[in-house]
DNA sequence: CAATATACTTACCAAAAGGGAAGCACTATC
DNA sequence: GATAGTGCTTCCCTTTTGGTAAGTATATTG
């Protein structure tokens, strides 16, 4: 993938799904796909070259498509991939636990 | 809980989560108590600093119970409190996609 | 009496991650 | 003709993270 070496399958999908904006955007694509500047705006607290930055190293992982539409002024989607769909479950217990542990 | 904000429950256990070591850490006790010098031996490429400020982190962090057993030489027993034992079917969820991605 | 084991901490350094601000190409709009 | 909107990239800097090596206290072992 990226020449790293992963422990075990957890430490791999943490590669995945840890990091500043990593996961925080593929749950933002949960609902279907969205262009840089939705997700802009979703992800209040990230900057432009974080978020395109990001979205490159999860294409480059498989998780995310990039659709450009090659129009003026530009519009390109972002979707999740089979394999990043399948993460989805991973962030409904993320979710849940940090929903939980807030309120305790 | 560390001043830091959160944009979402999913940030927020991410926060827990990620990191080079805090979620390899509480699934690495999933079996129950351990001690440093096992987790260590475990953790194949954690060092003793980085072990002891991860464990730090997860006791503060109220995902980690601290047993000191005041014998010599030392000896100091690690376990999931309740809600990090509660993180665990993200681990088992995370475990289920890294093995299905690294066969894909 | 030297070595070993345990669970740390400290000082120091290197690398990586993160972020701000500006710029770019091009069109449409005012 | 200036301005705005889009999806980036680049430069530069700060912060965070990670890591190495060494040290600490004390009892047990050889």
């Amino acid at each position: 993938m990226n020449g790293a070496i992963y422990y075990c399958p957890v430490d791999l999908t943490l590669s995945v799904v840890g990091g500043r904006w990593q996961g925080l955007i593929v749950w933002a694509l949960r609902g279907g796909p969205k262009r840089f500047s939705e997700l802009k705006r979703e992800l209040v607290a990230v900057n432009d070259k974080m978020l395109s930055q990001t979205l490159k190293l999860l294409v480059e992982q498989g998780i995310v498509t990039r659709t450009d539409f090659q129009s003026v002024p530009p519009k390109v989607e972002y979707n999740l991939t089979e394999n990043g769909r399948q993460l989805l479950v991973i962030f409904e217990k993320m979710e849940a636990w940090g929903t939980h542990y807030s309120e305790a």
